[in-house]
DNA sequence: CCCGGGAGCGC
DNA sequence: AGGCGCTCCCGGG
């Protein structure tokens, strides 16, 4: 299918504090004209960069300000004041007339933000920040961060939003710019400058401090501003990176909702409209929405069903290999293997199997994925194209993340398709799986040590990779003989564990990768200090394969951390 | 001392 | 504006 050439606009803004609020001061607007939403580039292009400054109500301009910013940036349009910079910052937009705008925190701040500020100073024309000429502001809710009015304003244009995509899409502990430059920008990107790349990476932070100091001359002056022109590119590197815009249309696509929903909404309005279409095109009712029993039941927080289940986990140190196996997808193959559906099963507690053999509309939608992801997967086998390959990967991935996000949406009470019966159906046969799991694998005189929900640990009491792949390979044939196509998979083996609790251990894998799951050093809550120490007292156990020799180490280096404490070198 | 509840993880 | 399970830690009684 042709796809349209579209215009982007990177924006971002920099405030001033006014009073007990922020004003705006100055904003930048990165334009491209020939962008392609399902484009998986990674060097982003543009055609102009606008920027435009005002004189804050409560600042002066450096005396020496010519509104130039030197080098072969393009001039700044210097503005009388804020009700002047929006009012520019709305001719820029008429102009430009952009499908998509792209920034860091728009969707529950920025626009939001912006939109207020128009509101302030009467702005006439605050509607053309969409494509619908409105008379009346919508409504703006009294704190920003719980209201979509700046969203709603957008209208007829896409919002791709740096931190609202990071946030569904990679785990990281912050989702503010700075970290998101951190952690998703590449290290090198070839067809970009190193030392332009270094420095979209490494931001700096403008606490609001700063930007006051920063009107003190027009060197300062020319940085922020140069920092704001970075942030656009910054945001455009980040967008990307994680691909988000290329993900969204595929995941549209595949359910047949909105775009602009994909990249701003939850996943429950997805499913809504993927199941719609799936009732629709077999011409049956959708179920009628699910309704909690009680009024308590619906008021009381806390699980609603029971989940998964968690094995008692033997404590201690393994320096034998330990075997991980797991069911690959477990809840959506659990969907297909027991023909779970609103249309098959009856909405019940305690949840009964269907007795049907009529395959039901949940089942038959998730088998579709799952085998138009296997078809996708086949052609990445034999791509040579990187581009192509890079669409595929796309593709695959939001087959994938559909498929999984059915069983959450069944549990979610919000939810068109809420149905908890199901939900609990789904995590009872999980539960049952893998309690059934374990003790098959007990009699087969094998040590199982631990698992969770999908997972089984067993100590392969050898120091053998071979064997222990024969091993698992075997227990692997003899587990899937119980099932349809439900399906168990060896996903490594541990050459060294420390398991500790339930939900906390450590690991060197067949490959000397690290893994550290649940452990105070992964928390956030502890020091550096203390997180760094700790990793490198669990290496020091890990890697030394005699257990002895491995304690004797960690005293030394405790010692080592006390004495250099006491020097006060740490 | 026992609780209930939140963080912040794991899956 | 997917789910629950499990430490931990804290404050109230």
């Amino acid at each position: 299918m042709h796809e349209p050439q579209l215009t982007m606009v990177s924006l971002s803004f920099k405030t001033i504090p006014l009073k007990k609020t922020n004003e705006l001061a100055a904003f930048t607007l990165v334009v491209n004209k020939n962008f392609r939403l399902s484009s998986t580039k990674k060097v982003p292009e543009h055609d102009y960069i606008m920027t435009a400054l005002s004189k804050p109500a409560t600042m002066t301009l450096p005396y020496d300000w010519n509104g130039e910013m030197g080098g072969n940036n393009e001039k700044v349009e210097s503005c009388l004041g804020e009700k002047h910079l929006l009012n520019i910052f709305l001719k820029e937009l008429r102009q430009i007339d952009p499908d998509i705008i792209l920034g860091h925190d728009l969707l529950d701040f920025g626009l939001e933000y912006i939109l207020q500020r128009m509101k302030v100073h009467s702005v006439n024309g605050w509607s053309r920040l969409g494509r619908i000429k409105r008379k009346d502001m919508p409504r703006m809710a009294a704190q920003i961060g719980l209201a979509r009015a700046g969203h709603d304003a957008c209208n007829g244009r896409l919002v791709a939003d740096t931190k609202t995509s990071a946030m569904e899409l990679v785990k990281m502990r912050d989702y503010n710019l700075t970290s998101l430059c951190e952690e998703q920008i590449p290290e090198q990107l070839s067809g970009l400058k190193p030392h332009f790349l270094y420095a979209c990476k490494n931001r700096k932070e403008y606490l609001p401090e700063h930007i006051v100091e920063a009107f003190g001359s027009s060197n300062t002056l020319r940085m922020l501003l140069q920092e704001n022109i970075n942030d656009c590119f910054r945001n455009m590197l980040i967008s990307s990176n994680i691909q988000s815009l290329p993900l969204a249309v595929q995941i549209t696509n595949i359910c047949g909702n909105i775009l602009s929903r994909t990249l701003s909404r939850g996943r429950a309005e997805r499913n809504a409209y993927l199941l719609l279409h799936a009732f629709h095109k077999k011409d049956h009712l959708p179920p009628p929405p699910y309704k909690k029993k009680t009024v308590e039941d619906g008021d009381k927080k806390g699980p609603k069903f029971a989940g998964g289940m968690v094995l008692e986990p033997k404590k201690g140190l393994y320096t034998n290999y330990i075997l991980l196996l797991d069911f690959n997808s477990l809840y959506p193959s659990i969907i297909q293997e027991y023909n779970i559906c609103f249309t098959t099963t009856a909405m019940q507690a305690p949840p009964d199997l269907p007795k049907t053999m009529e395959e039901g509309i949940l089942p038959f939608e998730i088998k579709k994925l799952v085998n138009r992801r296997k078809e996708v997967k086949k052609l990445i086998k034999n791509e040579k194209n990187a581009d192509e390959l890079a669409r595929l990967n796309i593709r695959q991935l939001g087959l994938k993340l559909t498929a999984n996000s059915m069983y959450g949406c069944l549990g979610f009470t919000a939810s068109r398709f809420c149905a908890q019966p199901l939900a609990a159906l789904v995590t009872a046969k999980g539960r049952e799986i893998l309690e059934a799991t374990k003790v098959f694998v007990e009699k087969m005189n094998l040590e199982v040590v631990y698992g969770d929900t999908d997972s089984i640990m067993i100590n392969s009491n050898s120091t053998n990779i071979s064997e222990v792949m024969k091993l698992g390979n075997l227990v692997k044939k003899e587990v899937n003989k119980h099932y349809r196509l439900l399906e168990i998979d060896i996903d490594g083996a541990y050459k060294s564990m420390l398991l500790l609790k339930k939900k906390k251990y450590a690991a060197i894998d067949q490959n000397g990768k690290e893994e550290f799951k649940g452990l105070d050093i992964v928390r956030r809550d502890w020091s550096e200090i203390a997180r760094n120490e700790g990793r490198t007292i669990l290496k020091l156990l890990l890697h030394e394969q005699d257990e002895e020799e491995g304690v004797r180490k960690i005293h030394e280096h405790l010692e080592m951390i006390g004495t250099e404490a006491g020097k006060q070198r740490i």
